[in-house]
RNA sequence: GGGAGUUUAGCUCAGCUGGUUCAGAGCAUCUGCCUUACAAGCAGAGGGUCGGCGGUUCGAACCCGUCAACUCCCACCA
């Protein structure tokens, strides 16, 4: 077949070849992070090179990572470094947020746990604790992130509580105030009795639970008649400062002017006419709190009722209430359904579902409470928010789905309640003289002088306001503060690395936070933050559940790196998250990312053993040539074809699917088909020129898994050919033009490699036996190229050409090609013809199928050409085959 | 009450612009292999009328309508 000559032999002292059985993730890890790190390749400074920035979504100091930030960080850290080794100057912004209100409530638990009440200490004491909390699980949380592989720039870490931050928080209260754009009020807020703080509508997560409908009598004044309304909220009678029913209401027509006396407390309050009330509901008649309801509230302003505030902060009964002072309101609910039962006003009670609101940090029942906060008016931010998105500036990942939602929350958005009544965030810059007057400035003695000037008053008292800011009012500030943009406009980092290119993070938090990101880029920059959002799904487990501590389904990441590896790791977080779909996650697909990992590791020892066997070069003709190196072209040609592929993907932002295609790649193209048929026989040396191509294509596929994988596989570079560079940087190369024919020569011979063996297993042919080979083929030349992969691979003795059956043998066809498989073991020529019939019967059905269409004349006529032109040649095919077969069919009986 | 998403092999999911190189992958199952890289492996196999019904089309897992189930978001009916 080759005629070849020996010429050189080559010993390669390289590394030594003891290694390990399995990939050993926990060295490779520490020692390839250190030196990334050591090298300063996730450092970025501006220069020439186009930048590609992103700003980790700032993890809550509230805990450590869970699989939800596993999975955002490795998707950022895959795209940061496809984008290193494409030529971008590449800044991953780390840092985390101090999470106002959850960390606060953690805090004070764990103080609670260690008896401390939080109301005996002092600001300052308590937020010693508050930082050194933060210090811990900030620092886990950094630890995590490394542990991940995550390649960000560790000297730009950002904390939304830092100085800097703090200030540009402030800065941009007071930019706000003196536009006119944030105010103080007394506004119907949401109140977190828990944390004993306003919380914004955001913060509070509706659920529908199981309530009780209490149906109430109240009498009309002055006479002997009782009007019953229905409420689920007794313990508020005591707060009532009118009854509603509606205009149209033929019922209560008579009561016009009319009062009610108020259960419980005997108060008299005026019956009114409100369109609002719906008659059909409950008994048509409504009682109105004002202070302890929305829509009460709102009816309040309009019939100019008072508002009596008969609740607490922490929930309890107020004086106001006159009874039940100091009890809970749930406590107190309970009484007052007792006393009206007593009093023979309870009505009936009816079961009724319902929905209550929730603070979303601390699951306390959220009550509607009047009180001065301070608003941002959200109109003109949102405008300019809604605009970047529906004008294509900032494209949202996956579109369609959450282009509407984004869109419905800004046009119906109401003003931002900013004020928390916490210790824990960035203070109010507003500075009060107890009179009711205040002024709005960064420092004491700037408020001094403000308020000498505004309100010609020297010397007076000035306190700061005791309140703090909503996290979020830090946290949409992140894109353009980590870079100082707030407290040193037009720097050169911001000027540079602004807006950046992608942002990462759960659609949990679109209006939170990246609707917001929005509005303060476009009002401090006067440019979107970010060219892309990519929205990741929620991560469940395997039941679907929500992960959570309470479910304790979460698991430890440090564990899971420990026990799969951390490219496993990231490799089982990414293979079943497609974007924006929620995925269940499951151990198993770490599992198959550690064998993955074994895999590649395996395929290194492979060919690092041929390299240490040494080589042969070959002097030969063309034809030698190409026969002796198919199996390299047709790689290099599937290699450039995949590289392609994933191209397209990345730029769609289908990760999972680029992970999918390259690890097929990797197993299935290159360890499954190529590395067995460069396989050198037992005892031999391998072909010079494939050796190189082999750690060629072996050093690419380390590249295009990188962005992925990003331990093993730099590991993996280093040993292959002891390269002094790191695979980190290094740089891609375009994909090359694909020879189609070579693609498909390629394909023909996986295809007939698995019907032989297939054929083979069939007739019990045992491995070890070696079968002589007949092929019948119109196109002898194709199997020239490959014959000598082909017997190798299965295990043939001989390949010869014929032009007619082989008598005695077991006929396998591939397309329109007969083998005919000679072999000493004895032959079931009824299995076989079986096998025959079977797919005799198929190809004709196929046929039928084929030419039911193309008889079909609309079909001609309509569809497109080349689809026309396919049918044509599948049809030849098929008939082909179909001859083939029935021949095949003829030689046996 | 409004809106969105999901429904494809036993399980978890791919399937982008409608055309048997799209009915696929991983896991699980079954068969045969401790073959000198890998048993965390190799070589094979079985398994789905693509949620139901109707429509558009020469042709539908893919487009339209409708119904059903599940999930999520939004909304001030006591």
């Amino acid at each position: 077949m080759v005629c070849s000559k020996f010429a050189h032999q080559f010993f390669y002292t390289g590394m030594s070849n003891s290694l390990s059985k399995n990939f050993e993730p926990q060295q490779a890890e520490d020692k390839w992070y250190l030196h990334w790190l050591d090298k300063r390749y996730f450092n970025s400074t501006p220069d020439g090179r186009p930048p590609f920035t992103v700003v980790i979504p700032p993890p809550n100091v509230t805990g450590v990572l869970h699989m939800g930030h596993t999975l955002n960080e490795t998707v950022q850290d895959v795209l940061v470094r496809k984008a290193r080794m494409s030529g971008f100057n590449t800044c991953w912004v780390p840092g985390s947020d101090h999470a106002s209100i959850a960390t606060e409530a953690k805090v004070v638990q764990m103080l609670r746990e260690k008896g401390i009440d939080k109301n005996d200490l002092s600001r300052e004491d308590f937020l010693k604790y508050a930082f050194e909390w933060k210090d811990k699980y900030g620092g886990i949380i950094y630890h995590q992130i490394k542990k991940l592989g995550c390649s960000v720039d560790w000297d730009r870490v950002n904390f939304t509580m830092d100085d800097h931050y703090y200030k540009a928080v402030t800065k941009v209260f007071i930019d706000l105030y003196n536009k006119g754009m944030i105010y103080r009020g007394a506004r119907m807020i949401n109140w977190d009795p828990a944390a004993k703080t306003a919380l914004s509508d955001e913060e509070v997560e509706y659920k529908d639970v199981q309530g009780i409908l209490y149906y109430v009598k109240y009498q009309v004044a002055g006479t002997d008649e009782f009007i019953t309304i229905a409420t689920q909220r007794p313990e508020t009678i005591m707060g009532d400062t009118a009854l509603a029913v509606n205009p149209q209401d033929g019922r209560y027509q008579h009561l016009k002017g009319k009062a009610v006396i108020v259960p419980l407390v005997n108060r008299e309050v005026p019956i009114i006419f409100d369109e609002y009330v719906d008659p059909a509901f409950g008994t048509g008649a409504l009682k109105i709190t004002p202070a302890h309801d929305i829509n009460d509230y709102n009816l309040g302003l309009k019939h100019h009722l008072p508002a009596i505030d008969t609740l607490n902060a922490d929930g309890t009964l107020s004086e106001a209430a006159q009874v039940f002072v100091g009890l809970d309101r749930f406590e107190a609910r309970k009484q007052a359904i007792e006393k009206l039962r007593q009093d023979g006003l309870l009505v009936k009670e009816e079961q009724y579902q319902t929905r209550l609101g929730f603070s979303q940090r601390t699951h306390a029942v959220v009550e509607p409470r009047i009180s001065t906060q301070w608003f941002v008016k959200m109109k003109g931010l949102a405008e300019k928010a809604l605009n970047a998105v529906v004008s294509g500036e900032v494209k949202i990942h996956p579109e369609e789905r959450f282009l509407a939602t984004y869109k419905y929350w800004l046009e119906n958005v109401k003003d931002w309640c900013i004020s928390r009544q916490l210790w824990w965030g960035q203070r109010i810059p507003a500075w009060y003289d107890g009179e009711g007057k205040f002024v709005v400035a960064e420092t004491e003695e700037e408020a001094q002088r403000m308020f000498a000037a505004q309100h010609s008053a020297n010397n007076v008292e000035l306190k700061q306001d005791e309140d703090v800011l909503d996290t979020w009012f830090s946290s949409w500030l992140w894109p353009i503060e980590v870079f100082h943009g707030i407290t040193q406009p037009n720097n050169p980092d911001i000027n540079y690395y602004y807006p950046t290119s992608v942002l990462v993070t759960g659609q949990d938090i679109i209006f939170f936070w990246v609707a917001r990101m929005i509005m303060a880029g476009e009002e401090y920059m006067h440019k979107k933050p970010f060219d892309h959002v990519y929205f990741t799904g929620m991560v469940r487990d395997k039941q679907g559940r929500k992960m959570s501590k309470q479910l304790g389904n979460s698991p430890d990441l440090l564990e899971l790196i420990d026990r799969f590896g951390a490219d496993a790791v990231r490799f089982g977080i990414l293979i079943s998250a497609p974007a924006g779909n929620d995925l269940l996650f499951d151990d198993s697909s770490c599992e198959q990312g550690r064998n993955f990992n074994n895999k590649i590791w395996n395929a290194l020892k492979l060919v690092k053993m041929w390299e240490a066997n040494g080589v042969v070069l070959y002097d030969r003709s063309q034809e030698d040539f190409e026969k002796a190196t198919f199996a390299a072209t047709w790689f290099e040609n599937r290699l450039n074809q995949v590289k392609q592929q994933v191209e397209e993907l990345y730029s769609s932002f289908r990760l999972s699917e680029v992970l999918k295609t390259v690890y097929s790649l990797i197993w299935d193209d290159f360890c499954s088909w190529y590395l067995e048929w460069v396989k050198p026989p037992f005892g031999e040396k391998i072909d010079g020129h494939l050796l190189s191509k082999t750690f060629d294509f072996f050093e690419e596929l380390m590249q295009v898994l990188h962005p992925f994988m990003p331990f093993v596989t730099e590991e993996i570079y280093h040993r292959l050919r002891n390269q002094d560079d790191d695979l980190c940087v290094k740089q891609f190369t375009l994909a090359e033009e694909t020879d189609a024919s070579v693609l498909q020569q390629g394909e023909l011979l996986k295809q007939t490699i698995s019907a032989i063996r297939e054929a083979r297993i069939k007739n019990n042919i045992k491995p070890k036996d070696v079968i002589q080979l007949h092929i019948q083929s119109s196109n002898e030349k194709a199997f020239g190229t490959i014959e000598t992969i082909l017997s190798k691979q299965v295990n043939a003795q001989s390949i010869s050409f014929v032009k007619d059956a082989v008598a005695n043998t077991i006929t396998v066809v591939v397309g329109t090609t007969k083998f005919f498989i000679e072999t000493e073991g004895a032959l079931d020529t009824s299995s076989q013809k079986e096998q025959l019939l079977k797919d005799l019967e198929y190809q004709k059905g196929f046929l039928a199928s084929v030419e039911k269409k193309l008889s079909n004349e609309r079909f001609v006529q309509n569809a497109k050409p080349e689809v026309v032109e396919l049918e044509r040649r599948k049809k030849a095919d098929v008939e082909q085959k179909i001859k083939a077969l029935e021949e095949s069919l003829a030689s046996l009986s």
